[in-house]
DNA sequence: ACTATCAAGGAAATGATTCTCATCAGTGTT
DNA sequence: AACACTGATGAGAATCATTTCCTTGATAGT
């Protein structure tokens, strides 16, 4: 169950949170746009609004339940914090995004910002790039 | 001169796209959105449209004489094509964007990307953090 | 000079996201 | 279980960044 996610994070459970939050967990596609999670909702028959879907992944975002990135073309994508940070490889040919994790990226980031006297808060790898199968399909 | 690049990257050598390629390479600031970019020129008394310089921008991308970011925050900054590539370490203070080139990162990045029987066609990784300035002014 | 083509400027259009406000729903309390 | 308080919602307007449309002006070739 996931209210108890809610009320961690102190914000009140009401539908429109919990939709939304069961539908991210249930969910396949790990990274959709507030336009998907709206439209998905509202063929599902629920009543949402697209203002109430942008501000309660702002507040899932504020509260470390969600991720924003801003993937290149227009709109946001959010995605559920699982457990473990990961970066992205986007298929620039189909769109799909696959995830990833490395030791020695992580270590040599860290080493990094030690270097230019930066203390990191964040940070953001995305590689992008054809996956297998578009490279079949356009050959 | 910078006619010459214009003329390499197939596009005629017309006044907005002289007065916008000579600002990128003079100002001291790498990284400028297009409003940047426009308020500039309109200081110095250039007649320019703010659409203009999007459609240059966007044509300059396409030649590859730019690089566009989309950095957190709504606008896109524009970055002028200098040899070699580098990633970025942003300071979410004061908003500085420096740059850096790590062999290990990058060759990181490749193995990734071979593994999973990616084609790399691009890649963007950004540091978010504090800059020693601004961990001094929050002390 | 003449015409076809491309570029520029400005205004209007678009797409994504945020704000406003009147109404409604959750929460803790009797 | 009904009550009152506070914060949340939905709908549409507003805003911000960016793109498109359209008319005019500059450019190049004949």
């Amino acid at each position: 169950m996931e209210s108890s996610d809610l009320k961690k994070a102190g914000l009140k459970v009401t539908l429109p949170r919990m939709k939304i939050l069961d539908l991210m967990e249930s969910s396949t596609v790990r990274h959709q746009s507030a336009e998907d999670i709206y439209q998905t909702l509202r063929d599902e028959g629920e009543e949402v609004g697209l203002a109430t879907v942008y501000r309660v992944l702002t507040q899932f975002e504020a509260a470390g339940l969600v991720t924003r990135h801003h993937f290149e073309g227009g709109q946001a994508v959010f995605e559920l914090n699982r457990e473990g940070h990961h970066d992205h490889i986007i298929c620039v040919g189909c769109g799909k995004v696959e995830e990833f994790v490395d030791e020695i990226i992580e270590d040599q980031q860290a080493k990094i910002a030690e270097d230019k006297g930066y203390q990191i808060t964040d940070h953001s790898l995305i590689l992008y790039g054809k996956c297998p199968e578009c490279q079949k399909a356009s050959s």
